[in-house]
DNA sequence: ATAAATCTGGATATGCGATGTCCAGGATTC
DNA sequence: GAATCCTGGACATCGCATATCCAGATTTAT
């Protein structure tokens, strides 16, 4: 099992977005201080703005800005934004013997698994995030907010 | 994020092997029983088989055995089996500004949330499904011991 | 011994979703 | 009007889960 790496991208961006206070940042500018490939990070970008948590301005000095609040924004917002609302384990009722009145003992199992870790997700929002980087190294953001000003440094 | 088929299946597997109560039952029952490609699902039980979940013994009367108590085989150990070690997510550190010296936020909240669901699933084994499915159905481990007994009933 | 049943492991095919690229069209700023 | 930027669709590619087949080994039963 394994979690698309537009997540980890995304989350990123989300990050990054909220250290850019409101100023809009390119999808291109975005992808070159990760080192992504612009072209597909702009797939996940749109994925976050269908999901309400990012909005876009085209033009000069536009590009993509937080359209919330850095703490009302869960990891699971984004997680979902971009992986769907399906669960990882789906049923497929493979019990033998006919048609069963009760649920499946495995999925509710491997269900409850599933809610805890979306319990966990659904705690922790980007101010969350902002608050441990800025415990561990309190430039960086100003740092990566600098780099991403709209007037690059080259 | 999709989990893999099979790990319901092995997991369905796991519990009718646990009914069986140390007859061999051969891969092609355990199929047919499930309504699952055989030629597959052998390779679900292989992998248990190298986790030390089951055992096999060849020849007529052979097939598959769990090779523990029910008691002593978690949800998370069949679902490592199957799915390997690997966490979901994978930090492939894409924080700009080179090396840096303290640990990605990112990764940090994201390894909390699977430690929660690995918690979850390390936490329930096959008798605690037993359990379950008794109190909603008492016949059911019966009915499926008969149902995967050496002499099929046809 | 021979035959039948069963597992093991490797080779291979297939399908689907994640990844990645490109482009035509539209909106906005200058 | 030109430059910048996003949107959405079409398309290509790659890896992995799914699936099949088979030759070889092991054990049971006769």
């Amino acid at each position: 099992m394994r979690m698309a790496e537009g997540v980890e991208w995304a989350l990123h961006c989300c990050l990054d977005l909220a250290w850019a206070r409101g100023t809009p940042v390119p999808a291109a500018r975005l992808a070159a201080h990760h080192g992504l490939p612009a072209a597909y990070l702009t797939k996940q970008l749109q994925a976050l703005g269908r999901a309400g948590i990012v909005r876009s301005t085209p033009g000069p000095r536009g590009g993509y800005l937080l359209d919330r609040p850095p703490h009302a924004v869960t990891l699971m917002d984004v997680v979902t934004a971009l992986e769907g609302a399906d669960p990882a384990f789906r049923c497929t009722e493979i019990r033998a013997g006919g048609p069963h009145t009760t649920r499946c003992a495995i999925d509710t199992a491997m269900t409850r698994a599933e809610l805890a870790w979306r319990r966990e997700l659904a705690g922790r929002t980007l101010a969350d995030l902002d608050a441990d980087v800025r415990r561990a190294d309190p430039d960086a953001p100003a740092a990566t907010r600098a780099r991403l000003s709209p007037a690059p440094p080259a």
